[in-house]
DNA sequence: GCATAAAATATTGTATACAAAATAAAGGAG
DNA sequence: CTCCTTTATTTTGTATACAATATTTTATGC
C-alpha cells in the first residue's frame, strides 16, 4: 500500500514562519536586533535552524544581515517604501486578475464572506485587527492566483508594508471599501475590473506614503 | 580619522553567490541533488554556511528543499515557467522604464557599448556566450533602476529562466535585436519606449514557452 | 529468479564547541 | 570630568559531533 507521508517540515521552516508571524504582529519591530542567543531561547531551538531561518528572511527582505554585527528587522526608509510599492503596484493587480481567472468558486465565496464578516471595527483603536484583515485579504487573493511564486513574494511584501506602516496614517474604511470592490470583481470573474480595482487600491497606499513622509 | 571599513561578507554569502554562478553556468543543472557533504568539500567550507546558502537560494526559487531528503536545483514544469514569465512580464518592463528614468549617463553608455561589442557570435554553437550576454544585459538594466529589491528578484528569475531554457529553442539574433532596441530607448531616456520594448522582448520568450512545451 | 524483510551505510537536521570579531567595562592621562 | 587606551565580556560565524531518518545493500522465503 502506498502511504502518503506528510511532508514534515524542518525546524528552520517552523522558526521562519514564527518570526514572520512575530513581525506581522509587531512583536518584532523594524530596526530591532535579533540576538541569536535570545531568539534561540525564545523559540526553543539551537542557533543552527535559527540561522537558516534568518537567511530565508533576509532574501525576502524582511530581515537585514550586517555581517559580524547581527541580524535586524528591516527598516524601510522612504526610498525603500517607494521601491516596494513600485513593485506591488505591478504585481498585486496581476494577482487580482489571475484570482478572477483561476480562483475556485469556493475561494470566491470565502472572499466575499470574509468582507461581509468585517462590518465595522474601529481602526484607530484596533489597529492589529485591521492589520490581520488586510494581511489575510491580500493573502487569500494571492492564494487564488495559482501562482505560488507570486504568492510567496507578495505575502512577504505585504508583511513589510504593514510592519513599517505608521499607525496613524491609514484610512481604514476607505481601504476596506477597496477590498470589497476587488472581492466583488474577483467573485464575478471579471479580470479587467479586478486588476483595475487592485491597482487603485495599491495606488492609494503609494499616494499616502508620498504625501506623508516627505 | 574615520575609517571606511569594507563590509566584509560572510562565507554563506560567498557560497550563495558561488552556487548561483554555478547554476547559471550549468555546472549544476535543474533536478540535480545538492549533497551537502559533496558541495561542502567542493566549495571548501563546512555544512553550516552551506545550509544558510541553500536556505537563501530556496526562497529565491533557485533551489528546492525536500525535508529529510535534501536540496535540489529547482526544475520548472511548464506551469512554473508560465508563472515565472507572468511575473517577469510585469516587472522587467517596469525595470526598463526605471532604468530609462534613473540610470546614470555612464551606465547608459555602458549599455550601448555592451551591445556594440556583441556583433555576431554563433548562438547555436556558443550557447554559454549567449547565456552570459543575456544575463549581463538584464542584470545591467536592472542595476540601473535604482530599485535593489527589483534587481535582486529579477536577477534570480533570469537565472532560473536561463538554466531551464532549452538549448535548441532560442532565436539568438532576434533576442539580441530586442536588447538593442531596449538599450537604445533607455540610453535616450525614453521610459515609455523602453518599457514597451522590454515587454515585447519578454513576451517573445513567453510565446516560445507556450508553443514549445505543449 | 524475484519480491520482500533485515542489516548496514550514508545523509540529513540539530545541537554543541570554539576561534575571531565586536561591544562593553574598567582604568589612566590630561 | 572627558577622552582615549586597555582589558574583560558578549556575540557572531564556522566547524564538528551526534541522533534520527533515508537509502542502499545484503539476506531470506517463496
Amino acid at each position: 500500500m502506498r502511504t502518503y507521508k506528510v511532508e514534515t517540515e524542518d525546524l528552520s521552516e517552523k522558526v521562519y514562519k514564527n518570526i514572520k508571524e512575530m513581525i506581522l504582529r509587531r512583536e518584532l519591530v523594524p530596526g530591532q536586533k535579533l540576538t541569536q542567543e535570545d531568539m534561540a531561547k525564545l523559540l526553543g531551538v539551537s542557533r543552527t535552524p535559527l540561522l537558516a531561518a534568518f537567511s530565508k528572511l533576509e532574501k525576502e527582505w524582511l530581515v537585514e544581515s550586517r555581517p559580524r554585527r547581527g541580524f535586524y528587522i528591516r527598516e524601510l526608509n522612504k526610498e525603500d517604501e517607494l521601491n516596494l510599492f513600485d513593485i506591488r503596484l505591478r504585481l498585486e493587480p496581476l494577482g487580482a486578475r489571475r484570482a478572477a481567472e483561476n480562483g475556485s468558486e469556493q475561494d470566491k465565496k470565502r472572499l466575499v464572506r470574509m468582507l461581509d464578516a468585517v462590518p465595522d471595527f474601529n481602526c484607530m483603536e484596533n489597529r492589529s485587527a485591521f492589520n490581520d484583515h488586510d494581511y489575510h485579504f491580500h493573502g487569500l487573493v494571492m492564494g487564488m492566483t495559482g501562482n505560488r511564486m507570486l504568492e510567496m513574494m507578495l505575502t512577504s511584501y505585504n508583511i513589510i508594508s504593514l510592519s513599517n506602516q505608521d499607525e496613524i496614517h491609514i484610512d481604514c474604511s476607505k481601504s476596506i471599501e477597496g477590498h470589497r470592490k476587488i472581492a466583488q470583481a474577483i467573485a464575478e470573474g471579471k479580470p479587467d475590473e479586478a486588476e483595475e480595482a487592485m491597482r487603485q487600491h495599491i495606488q492609494i497606499g503609494l499616494d499616502r506614503i508620498r504625501e506623508q513622509r516627505s
